[in-house]
DNA sequence: GTATGTGAATAGATTCACAGCT
DNA sequence: AGCTGTGAATCTATTCACATAC
């Protein structure tokens, strides 16, 4: 499910590693974590942090083992140090500086979408190819041109860039994020583009979203016989 | 990934199940046997498709064959052909129109795009709770309140509800959808919402997304040594 | 008694490798 | 010769079940 990943190289093993289901489970968890913390909870066992997540507490325990983020056994585990070690492994604590690629009608959503800010990612930076849009002021920043993005990545530090461009942009919009040196792209243009090894992307499809619920929708109504009508 | 399921009834085996990772690829072959079409090719092989999709041609073959769309050998697949065994699995080809949840910055945007509408998920309905952005229009629509969800799913036959709201009113708004009937719903709100088993929720996470981004970046520039340095 | 931590069992997905058809 | 279709092998993920610790 995620793209690209870095190839593994033979001391790469040395690294503790999470599985990427794992990985994908970890903001869930944080999330869910620091709701029971605003609300004054100190421990958390891992039934109740299933619950909170929509997933098995077997689930949960085995996750937490691979951060070995150890709790105490008859209690649970420590909500604040939790917490810290997730957001440990998801980033560091450091804030990654965002930069949105194509300022439409999503970029433009995305760009004051609170969310963002919440969770350590800032947007430091709007940029198009389109002169029309160039030069727009969107919540407090100026768009500037695609042209700029080494400019951009430079002054601001981001770290990561999102497509928010047409389909038909957004492999351009990805060659410009990995020239300025981007390590990490969030695609939402409906379209597969490519990135050396290095680059790490993931993409967010709605239509694609859409179409898989569509499936279990038809299925649902239409049953089994009409499917073998067809074939 | 899909966080809710259908529960299996003794008798719902007969019909012919795809597996969930197929049917996430099913819109992405999709997509790309469009533009294969548009350009006048008449077959592909699977290489070629899973060139396109970005995925090993060997699961192209397998994922195809769950549809019993089956190619040629040495030859490959008729691209019309696909193109029409692949929509009539995902939603029988009939257009499913969506009703929008939450009109903030993100509801928006999403009424706005294309996307949806050349999917064959046309934007039927926009609803919030806030009495300050009922009544409001968008692109045309006008944003109705919350509690007339059940008339807007009767006037527009949605069968897909989109929750765009914050956090805090999302399991509201599930519960909303789900008392007005709708059967599908996508979450983009960043919060665990509970569904009774027979609706399906799928969830979509712009600040998970870049969470998981943010660990393999840590993980590149950290390497083993300060992982080690904290436990 | 209660909840963790984890080996073992199960389920699911991907990839290989090659027989079989055109 | 070329490409599909699919069993077998492999890898990944989930769930169970229970010994272990508090």
């Amino acid at each position: 499910m995620s793209p690209s990943r870095t190839n593994g190289s033979t001391t790469d093993e040395l690294v503790e590693t999470i599985p990427e289901a794992t990985v994908a489970r970890l903001p869930v968890y944080l999330r869910g974590l620091v709701e029971l913390a605003d609300g004054g909870v100190a421990t958390v066992s891992s039934v109740e942090l299933a619950d909170l997540a929509g997933v098995n507490a077997a689930n949960v325990r085995k996750d937490l083992s691979y951060l070995h983020a150890h709790g105490t056994r008859g209690v649970g585990y420590e909500v604040d140090h939790l917490i810290g070690e997730i957001s440990f492994v998801l980033g560091g604590g450091e804030p990654s500086p965002v930069v949105i690629v194509g300022i439409g009608n999503l970029g433009r959503a995305l760009s004051r979408y609170d969310g963002f800010v919440a969770g350590g990612f800032p947007v430091a930076g709007l940029v198009d190819a389109d002169p029309a849009v160039v030069g727009k002021r969107i919540g407090g920043r100026t768009v500037r041109p695609v042209e700029d993005l080494p400019a951009v990545v430079a002054e601001s530090g981001c770290t990561v860039g999102i497509i928010a461009t047409p389909a038909s942009a957004a492999q351009d919009a990805a060659d410009h994020l990995v020239a300025a040196g981007i390590p990490s792209i969030l695609n939402f243009a409906p379209s597969v583009v490519q990135v050396p090894d290095q680059v790490d992307l993931r993409q967010v499809d709605l239509a694609t979203e859409l179409q898989i619920l569509g499936y279990h929708q038809h299925r649902r109504v239409a049953g089994g016989a009409s499917v073998r009508a067809v074939g």
